[in-house]
RNA sequence: GGACGAUUAACUCAGUGGUUAGAGUGCUACCUUCACACGGUAGAAGUCCCCAGUUCGAGUCUGGGAUCGUCCACCA
């Protein structure tokens, strides 16, 4: 017969690589073929390539095998894609750090080099971040793996860009965009995050071209003066109303500037001046539009002050022109005075670096027409968000939607598809290169520079990764994927964008259910960031706890809308639950029968069993209605409780007296139903402990040949017994009663105990508990059980009341009747406040004709059982003190 | 300025209008009894942030307030 015993400690090193390596050989991650069953797809929110694996990624990616595994256990077709993201500016920083320590710049190598060398870096990572989802356990199709470069992606994009160019959604345009000055390239608004910083207001005075007088401006940025070409103060404003139509000459430069009216203006700010510097700011750029004014840009790419200022100026960084230049004012007597003023200062997401509104020629999508059919998916209910109030943010980004820059200037990405021919200008917007020019057959065609934005070919990804623009079998099976899975912090980036994109180009939302989950936390609250050094590497958890250990503490902390704060000793909670079940298996491997296991229909249920399984149904239950909702911590509470209290704790130990029966088809039964129910249940917990599960399982000598495409437990009516689960509920209360009693009077567990239990005729579990009168002796440690009436005096025994029943235990020592009287009349009293309350409920009318009746009749029993027990309180109480 | 969330045991958090509000960790006592000391058995621990309201009944729903947090917009 089996003899495989399982290994003393849970070592989960010892099986967790060789059982991916298991699952991967025989393909389990790969989609069912048609089966009748709708079909169950996630896409992988990307990676970053050059990223590394941190825990928002353990959990984004636990609960979405849990979710995953779950599906396809219950046979549903099943395909999670995986794949990574070429992160444009992220990545090409990675590389250019790396030249920069060679003391080259990209330019050094140029274009088509650099390229090259960076995807060479992009595999070196890709290598390191598949590695890292093998770890953590992802089930994931590796045969569909995705990168967004890659040749059919490129391919999406450009055919979306071709798209939108010839519905007029994208077009190009010169405007002020958001500049990172370190990477050199526009970047999107919302790829902008304001951080407030202490900085200064300054006081400046423009005087009056006639001289006859001078406006005072106030400003945070004084170097910006060298773009100024206007000033305003607002239409309304009576102070200045006599400065309208005349001019100002600007201090250093001495250009003349005029002063205007507008109402961008707030008159409360400042002094009510403001100066105006279309190039460097959006409101002035917008108020010169409206005005007309010269655009006069001040800075390189690079950020340092260039074109349009005085020599002195030229190659300054703003910190230091700023400096020179107050220098310059205050000599020239154009000071006043600067104080301490707190502002939002734009910071680029990616590299960190503040951000410069800045003038150049970009791409750019139309966003209102695609926010509509975005919006409409969420009306019809084509896309649900879980919890449902992330569906405010994602509404009130689509109402408030603005035009998306998608140029970069990089090199890294999609470059974009636009030619333009040098002889004649014209522009060829195309999916392919084209040779010749479309109007004057030139062959003189050159392509953009730029690149597209990575979020451009990140909203095609559910269906991109799927074969589109081919109309390939698994387009047409998998999409609309059914969940996506990701955190708050990239609603707007990615989960908006993507369901923009589903509806224009396939007309259908890419998910149905978008489940938004936490952001990790440290125990502080702070977000994990390598500065602070506070990050937890899931990788190091996999190592020390185990990658079960990791996915099941997650998913039990994942409840709806909170962040997860957690250290590392919080896994310690999941590596304990895994030790539980490595424990609990290695001992029913352990008490194998030597005739080996019976069949199902051979086995004979007695209450403890029936108990068992009835618990096992209401577990499952639990679990499919908690991950429908995507109630993740429901369901690791559910197996957690079910596996531990109910199956470890007590039906396990139920068992003992049968398997240690000198009857060997007693122990035979005892323990073939131990396995039975063991085996059903780490396919119950398989989706959140998968290494463990198929570990042991494997070593059953009755399982299934893997656990990823086993049956997913179902409940059987049949199964439910819940009178049998209110007779255990109440032997329960019996028992940790007597063992109360027990601790409390330090009863050494040696030391046999006497034990009275009293008991109405009439009793509900009358003849249950005599029946188990063998089981109650063992589960208290006590070796003769009396059975008496209720209410009968026992001298030199304390007592123990409960609903329907007490229990009298003999103490050797004397008891100390003051203090156990003290305890019992609190008891007393406690259950008397209780029996009143009741009472006053019952006694009100509008309570016994408003309530539903069940509720009434509910509260009635409940009163009754107080009573009762209130009798044999007092009785004992009246005993003590005799 | 706008929106959203949170406030429950010492800590981290569950809690679906209906028992006398729960778990994990930590703490206390006892137990190395033959699966597990990453364990067992018990115990102590609560103004469910505050105020009003709705309801037969509120930790749960409504309104107001306080504190903390997040996002969006933004004052140069």
């Amino acid at each position: 017969m089996n003899t495989n015993e399982l290994p003393k400690v849970l070592e989960p090193k010892e099986f967790e690589d060789r059982i991916y390596q298991f699952w991967m050989d025989n393909h389990l991650f790969e989609p069912l073929p048609e089966n009748g069953k709708s079909p169950f797809a996630v896409v992988i929110p990307p990676p970053n390539v050059t990223g590394v694996l941190h825990m928002g990624h353990g959990l984004n990616n636990s609960l979405q095998d849990a979710l995953v595994r779950y599906w396809r256990m219950k046979g549903h077709p099943t395909l999670w894609v995986p794949g990574t993201d070429h992160a444009g500016i992220a990545t090409q920083q990675v590389v250019e750090r790396r030249l920069a320590k060679e003391g080259k710049t990209r330019h050094d190598l140029g274009r088509e080099n650099f390229v090259k060398l960076t995807w060479q870096v992009k595999e070196e990572h890709h290598a390191i971040i598949s590695q890292q989802l093998k770890k953590i356990g992802a089930s994931v199709d590796w045969s569909r793996e995705r990168f967004t470069l890659d040749e059919g992606l490129s391919k999406a994009v450009r055919e979306v860009f071709v798209r939108l160019y010839e519905r007029g959604l994208v077009y190009k345009g010169y405007y002020l965009v958001n500049w990172d000055p370190s990477a050199q390239t526009a970047i999107a608004d919302d790829e902008v995050e304001y951080k407030e910083v202490q900085g200064f207001l300054y006081h400046l005075r423009y005087p009056l071209s006639d001289g006859s007088a001078w406006l005072e401006i106030a400003t945070t940025r004084p170097e910006t003066l060298l773009g100024d070409s206007a000033v305003a103060v607002h239409p309304d404003d009576e102070r200045y109303a006599s400065f309208g139509g005349k001019t100002v000459r600007l201090p250093v430069v001495g250009r003349e500037i005029p002063v205007i009216a507008d109402s961008f203006v707030d008159r409360e700010f400042g002094t009510g001046v403001v100066k105006v510097t279309p190039a460097h700011d959006p409101n002035d750029f917008e108020a010169g539009l409206r005005h007309n004014l010269p655009q006069i840009n001040i800075l390189n790419p690079d950020g340092t002050l260039g074109p349009n200022v005085p020599e002195r100026y030229k190659g300054l960084t703003t910190v230091k022109a700023r400096e020179l230049i107050v220098q310059e004012l205050t000599e020239q007597g154009f000071f006043v005075a600067q104080e301490p003023h707190k502002h939002q200062v734009g910071h680029c997401y990616r590299s960190g670096a503040v951000v410069e509104p800045y003038l150049s020629e970009q791409w750019f999508v139309r966003m209102k027409p695609l926010a509509e059919k975005a919006l409409a998916a969420l009306r019809e209910d084509q896309i649900r968000f879980y919890p449902k109030r992330w569906e405010h943010t994602y509404v009130n980004w689509m109402e408030n939607i603005r035009d998306w820059c998608i140029s970069r200037q990089l090199w890294w990405g999609h470059q974009i598809p636009v030619w333009t021919c040098e002889s004649c200008g014209h522009l060829h917007v195309k999916t392919e290169a084209p040779r010749n020019c479309e109007k004057c057959s030139s062959d003189r065609l050159i392509q953009d520079e730029d690149v597209l934005d990575t979020w451009f070919s990140s909203w095609l990804w559910p269906f991109s990764t799927l074969g589109w623009p081919e109309q390939t079998p698994d387009l047409a099976r998998f999409y609309p994927t059914s969940a996506l899975v990701t955190a708050y912090d990239i609603i707007f980036f990615w989960v908006a964008r993507m369901v923009m994109a589903g509806t224009e180009f396939l007309g259908q939302a890419p998910f149905r259910d978008i489940y938004i989950h936490q952001l990790v936390r440290d125990k502080q609250g702070r977000k994990m960031s390598k500065s602070l050094g506070n990050g937890i590497d899931p990788l190091e958890i996999v190592n020390e706890f185990g990658a079960d250990a990791l996915k099941f503490t997650l998913v039990y902390l994942s409840a709806q809308g909170q962040d997860i704060l957690l250290d590392k000793d919080g896994f310690k909670f999941g590596s304990k639950f895994a030790n539980k079940v490595w424990n609990a298996s290695r001992y029913l491997m352990m008490n194998l029968p030597e005739e080996g296991i019976l069949e199902r229909s051979q086995l004979e249920y007695g209450p403890a069993d029936r108990w068992i399984l009835s618990r096992l149904n209401g577990a499952i239950r639990s679990i499919d209605t908690a991950m429908q909702a995507y109630k993740f911590n429901d369901v690791g509470h559910t197996i957690y409780d079910f596996f531990w209290y109910d199956f470890c704790d007590w039906y396990i130990e139920a068992s003992k007296l049968d398997l240690a029966s000198t009857e060997p088809s007693i122990k035979r039964q005892a323990a073939s139903k131990l396995l039975y129910v063991l085996e059903e249940s780490l396919r119950l917990m398989h989706p959140f402990l998968s290494f463990l599960t198929e570990e042991i399982s494997q070593k059953l000598p009755v399982h299934a040949p893997n656990l990823v495409q086993a049956p997913y437990p179902e409940a059987l009516p049949e199964r439910d017994a819940p009178e049998v689960e209110a007779h255990f509920a109440a032997l329960q209360e019996l028992i940790r009663g007597i063992r109360t009693l027990r601790s409390e009077f330090t009863l050494p567990p040696e030391k046999n105990i006497r034990l009275i239990v009293g008991l109405d005729s009439d009793h509900p579990e009358h003849d249950f508990f005599r029946a188990q009168e063998k089981l109650i002796l063992m589960l208290i440690g006590a070796q003769e059980l009396t059975w008496g009436a209720s209410g009968s005096v026992h001298p030199g025994a304390v007592t123990v009341v409960g609903r329907g029943w007490e229990a009298y235990v003999f103490v050797k020592d004397l008891v100390d009747v003051v203090k156990e009287s003290e305890k019992l009349s609190k008891t007393i009293e406690k259950t008397m406040k209780y029996v009143q309350s009741v009472d006053n409920k019952l006694a009100n009318p509008a309570f016994t004709s408003g309530a539903p009746a069940e509720v009434v009749e509910a509260e009635r029993t409940k009163r009754e059982e107080a009573e009762k027990t209130l009798k044999r309180l007092k009785a004992y109480l009246v005993q003590l003190q005799s």
